[in-house]
DNA sequence: CGCTGGCACTCTCGGGCTTCGACTGCTTAT
DNA sequence: ATAAGCAGTCGAAGCCCGAGAGTGCCAGCG
């Protein structure tokens, strides 16, 4: 719907304004490589353009700059992730081959690299805990009406809860509650072991281990994935692309918020898209911010998803391959552990 | 050194100039409660406490403005720190009568009602680990050549590590290496834990065991406080504070270092301040911000510390009684535990 | 001697005005 | 269809000017 030349003359005002931030006028796209006609035709198109919706006018005597449907449309046509700039590939590279054990020191790195590759505000979601069988679970009584329980899960992550007893309890006791616990769970997936009816074991436990075992389940299947873990780097980076404080500040109270972050690339994936632009976030806060996703695959599941945030006139092509190349990464790293 | 009466001014000055950013005019301090005389009196005044360097001027026909020295001079003066709102005292009351085990949770939550009562970025400082008593060790084999070692401490807190082997370890020579080094450090502090010479203790092992116990104690020697666990909230409430976009970002540029965030706060308490004002910061970066801290003490010993962060026109008594009372509770409701 | 009122001076801020330049849209010619 | 030219629009920048806020200083008063 969009004739050769318009579409040439479109990706040329937005990648002239995703540089300067200035509204493009007819005069600089004529004299751009790729377009071979003279200003007033380029004028005829780009009228075209803004009243199809792809442009807009600041002022009258002002030039152009992209809406979000331009935007969409440079995204979306320009196909495939593109590539990384060496420096950037030697960075990822030297990262990954240098890095080992330790998820969450490893997440928040990766979260470090992708700010740094892009230039702004990078987000990475830990992996979904639901999909990890429990490998040990112990029982560590802290005083005698605090116990802690601590999960080690396949994937490496601890969970910890604290449980209160509404009676002292001894160590015998809690060791006792520890031993029958882990026959229960181990080799469980979370959810499955947060799915035990605690009903169905009173028969033969003392009634003290019983009470301790009861809590421990309840507090299992009780707050339910409240800790995907997220870490987010570069928000410095990111800040220094606008010109308000204002919204700066309106930014940084979402990005302050974990879950409506994790849920906000989720619902972006949820919808098909890598890319969310503007509004397309649903968020009206982030009205001038643009997010690009990719999900990472461990094991052949997909386990959690990385992210970056900047301004609508973000590049694009850049945020997308390093997202691309580091969601890969990340996920073959995590699989060979 | 400054008289009544000058005092009198350049505290009308300083709070005059905390509520509204502008300069403040003689006719201002004039006009306001606590001084009885005329506009040109205190204009003399001025010009004094001007060249004395406690006020400054932007320019010749503007009002004057606080320096470094004139807030310094303010907050010393301020004497205690003064007495927190009813609504902020309930607010404080609420959260630390609600809340109740699980220390990550704990800590982050309550630099979320830091920030809240102040409105700047609030930064809340682990407990250090050095001081807490071993409670459990447990080795759990994640695969052939990978263990992760867990710690529970009597805080309640959780370190992890991951051992990497040069050979494969099957889980009976894992569990019989747990078991040793639980013997052999279970009771003790992270510190003196770290400290044991792990050639002591080849005698009456199996070649196997020794090599896990042997990396288990390296590893725990190894990186050392690595893990401050710091908690920042609040920043977009900060960022407000501020014009410059420019200004916001290099600040949050240091408030991404962690390990920085903590030294910061650290360096004024061993100043014996609890107040930085701009470059007393220690950092040009925050040379327009200042910092408010306390310490907080967990059954009798100095646990970790809080802070806030804003502009050097922040609301000091505010901070100051926000932070010391937060920092009590804190210590009070760490203790029971 | 300290305080005050008065006065002249300085400098920023904002409005109004003009100029400049960057655009556009339209019309006409090829 | 494309190009060229031209008139028109509108913001940005520069300028002037007056208003206002504030200062410093001086002379007089208690």
């Amino acid at each position: 719907m969009l004739d050769e030349r318009k579409a040439t003359i479109l990706r040329a005002v937005v990648t002239e304004y995703i540089e300067t931030a200035q509204p493009v006028g007819s005069g600089h796209v004529a004299s751009s490589a790729e377009v071979n006609v003279s200003s007033a035709t380029v004028r005829n198109d780009m009228a075209a353009l803004e009243a199809e919706g792809y442009l807009a006018q600041p002022h009258t005597s002002a030039g152009r700059i992209p809406t979000e449907k331009g935007y969409r449309f440079f995204v979306d046509q320009l196909g495939g992730p593109g590539k990384l700039g060496v420096n950037e590939s030697q960075q990822v590279r030297t990262f990954f081959s240098r890095t080992h054990g330790e998820m969450e020191q490893m997440l928040s790195d990766t979260s470090r690299l992708l700010s740094s590759l892009t230039h702004y505000a990078a987000v990475v979601v830990g992996p979904q805990h639901e999909v990890a069988t429990i490998k040990s679970v112990q029982l560590v009584g802290l005083s005698p009406r605090l116990v802690l329980a601590v999960l080690v899960l396949s994937s490496g992550a601890i969970e910890k809860h604290s449980i209160e007893l509404s009676a002292d309890a001894d160590d015998l006791i809690v060791n006792a509650a520890a031993v029958r616990l882990s026959t229960l769970i181990v080799g469980q997936t979370l959810a499955s072991a947060s799915s035990i009816d605690s009903h169905s074991l009173d028969l033969g436990e003392s009634a003290d281990v019983a009470i301790i075992l009861r809590a421990a389940l309840a507090v299992l299947g009780g707050e339910h994935r409240h800790d995907d873990q997220v870490f987010i780097g570069g928000t410095s980076d990111m800040v220094a692309s606008f010109d308000a404080v204002r919204t700066v500040s309106e930014i940084l109270r979402i990005l302050e918020q974990q879950l409506v972050v994790v849920s906000l690339l989720e619902d972006v994936l949820d919808r098909g898209l890598s890319v969310a632009i503007g509004r397309e976030t649903g968020n009206e806060a982030l009205a001038d911010c643009s997010i690009v996703v990719a999900p990472y695959v461990v094991d052949g599941e997909t386990a959690g998803s990385i992210g970056v945030l900047g301004p609508t006139r973000m590049h694009y092509d850049q945020a997308l391959s390093a997202v691309a190349v580091v969601a890969n990464r990340l996920g073959r790293t995590l699989s060979e552990g």
